[in-house]
DNA sequence: TTTTTAATGTACCTATAGGTACGAAATAAC
DNA sequence: GTTATTTCGTACCTATAGGTACATTAAAAA
């Protein structure tokens, strides 16, 4: 329960690094990157700028910063339900369930800050942009090594790994971006199983159908 | 050959309306709507600010027009292949054919400027994101009525058809965003025919595999 | 030639972005 | 108390964004 290693000396800090992460994230995830000023943190935080910039060092350092946040908060919990040691269907419904949680009722913002920051990428500093390629290849490394462990165990359909994996990433992609421009959370669900059942050994053509939520389709 | 329908009266416009919108198509192309201002139009095209304000009224026309030229220009392309009347599996390899283009070849960026202001949106004003919101309903009545008459040949596997648009438009997004992340065009291509083949009534659980592209993966 | 019309572009406006200089304030050590 | 140290935040900087006022110019019409 080491609070704080070093009593200090000088004037304590005053400044929530924890809360202006937290603010930034959500405010980053709902608006995009691109979309909030570091005025706009410091205004609903309540921090002043030059302390965000000593604690960040500098625009690219928060959203590098908050990044970091989000990947513990929202990507590692993805990888995680991919090391589990379950049969391929559990874990694509697992992720497919993972995906499509209601976002109101968990008070967290529609679609994904790391989809959305690589659709942005163009906007954002160099730091951020390498660390987003590290969560990148983190990720599909991790979607390789559970298709390889779902070949070994002869669940998983004819498809290169890398292939797959690609795959696997672009369907999470779309998933975030249909559940940013409104479509319903059942449908995603149902994309999301077609897409993701073909991956399974032995599937039909079409994947389980579940239950029906086909009748609204695109607004 | 109506070159100009009203010969004009006061000082005759030099203002090349093609010009400017051929450059701010290219530019919002290849470095995304966000990142290119009025000021680099004029400066690029030679033409003034306020002549670019006279013609397109404000930042938002001339996205807006932007957008209305790309549709003419890649999305209608793209639909065209669709209303063609072949067999399924034609429509298929047309459509990656067509996605997986050889850009430099032919001189064009990478990715799509619809797929890329869709992701941007935000960022957008309201007269440009209306269009955007017609451009995806056409695309995504266009995949609908492809898939419906793909069925009546009995060439369609058994998936809703609300959600195969929906599937066919979240590849094509994958396809495009792995496009400007780098991802080999030949590879694009195979992860596509995974994904689209499945689309096919009686396909195997994978697509069938075409030459082997499945060395290099993702960087 | 003078007038009317319609386009031209220089030079400006306001707002906001990221970023910082610097004196004031709060603590521990002396 | 005084000093050393560390953080604080007001007030500022520069750059650039979208957007426009207005005097000027080039044509057709009178």
């Amino acid at each position: 329960m080491n609070e704080k290693p070093t009593p200090a000396r000088g004037r304590p800090k005053t400044l929530g690094r924890d809360q202006v992460l937290q603010v930034a994230l959500i405010q980053y995830w709902s608006k995009g990157p691109a979309d909030v000023s570091i005025n706009d943190i410091c205004t609903l935080t309540g921090a002043s700028k030059p302390g965000v910039y000593r604690e960040f060092g500098s625009d690219d350092g928060l959203k590098s910063s908050v990044l970091e946040t989000y990947r513990g908060l929202a990507i590692q919990p993805l990888m995680d339900i991919l090391e589990k040691d379950q049969s391929t269907t559990d874990t694509i419904d697992a992720l497919i369930g993972f995906i499509t949680q209601d976002r109101d009722a968990l008070g967290v913002p529609l679609g994904c800050l790391f989809v959305t920051m690589r659709a942005h990428s163009q906007q954002l500093g160099a730091v951020t942009r390498k660390k987003l390629d590290e969560v990148r290849h983190d990720l599909l490394n991790s979607y390789e090594a559970w298709t390889e462990r779902s070949k070994s165990r002869g669940e998983f359909a004819d498809i290169p790994t890398n292939i797959a994996a690609l795959f696997i990433d672009a369907q999470h992609g779309g998933a975030m971006r249909m559940q940013r421009e409104g479509v319903p959370n059942d449908i995603i669900a149902t994309v999301l199983r077609t897409a993701l059942g073909m991956l399974v050994l032995g599937a039909g053509s079409a994947g389980h159908p579940g239950e029906d939520a086909s009748k609204n389709g695109h607004s």
